[in-house]
DNA sequence: TGACAATATACCGTATCCGATATACACTTT
DNA sequence: AAAGTGTATATCGGATACGGTATATTGTCA
């Protein structure tokens, strides 16, 4: 569901959302990977906090900075799908990707 | 396994391949993550066929060229991991991305 | 309250990613 | 063998993802 609190949330991240129609108009794929992104974001800050790392510390795994991190954790626009992974693999956390098969239409 | 045709492989998609040493180097999360991104490319190419699609079409749907899709499917190293997911997803392919947490070491 | 650690926001070059185009190669079909 | 269709390779300009740094803001503890 679209309301004022999540709106926020995906401006803060960096993304243009005018309204919840504009939200509403993302195509299923789009909606999808952006889910998806959050959904990693979270997972990263939870595994980054659960072994007991800074966001320093993590940076310094990635080979990148702290205020890169915080842009990570809150999957910003300008954060690809692969610095998620990458971040989360980092954090000692594991991914899997398992892609399904359909027929054709 | 490290051999001579897995190598060529990876360096036909433009990966820098010195020898095997080099490749067995990587760090484990690189290798992992070099795994995925040919693991996508080749269900990506698996899922296009099933909907007998040509490249040409996918790269309509995804907005790109044939030869962009042709990159996709043979995971280039400037193809991103974005790409690779949503080239899977217009092909009508279904990922599911499952993190799991572990403890602290 | 002041000091210190952790996190967040802002800005700026630069490397990488991407779309577009041209062109080559492979395979049918006629 | 010419034409048509599908795929591969090469190059290039523009967009964006990235690292780095400076500077808030927040939170905790003495």
């Amino acid at each position: 569901m679209m309301d004022a609190i999540k709106r926020k949330a995906i401006e803060a991240a960096g993304w243009k959302v005018g309204d919840a129609a504009d939200f509403l108009e993302m195509s299923d794929d789009e909606r999808q990977l952006l889910e998806a992104r959050v959904q990693l974001a979270l997972a990263i800050r939870r595994q980054r906090e659960a072994q007991n790392l800074s966001q320093k510390e993590l940076g310094a795994r990635l080979k990148t900075s702290q205020p890169r991190v915080a842009k990570i954790e809150r999957a910003a626009s300008d954060v690809s799908l692969d610095q998620l992974v990458r971040a989360l693999a980092a954090a000692g956390g594991k991914i899997v990707v398992r892609s399904a098969t359909t027929k054709p239409t």
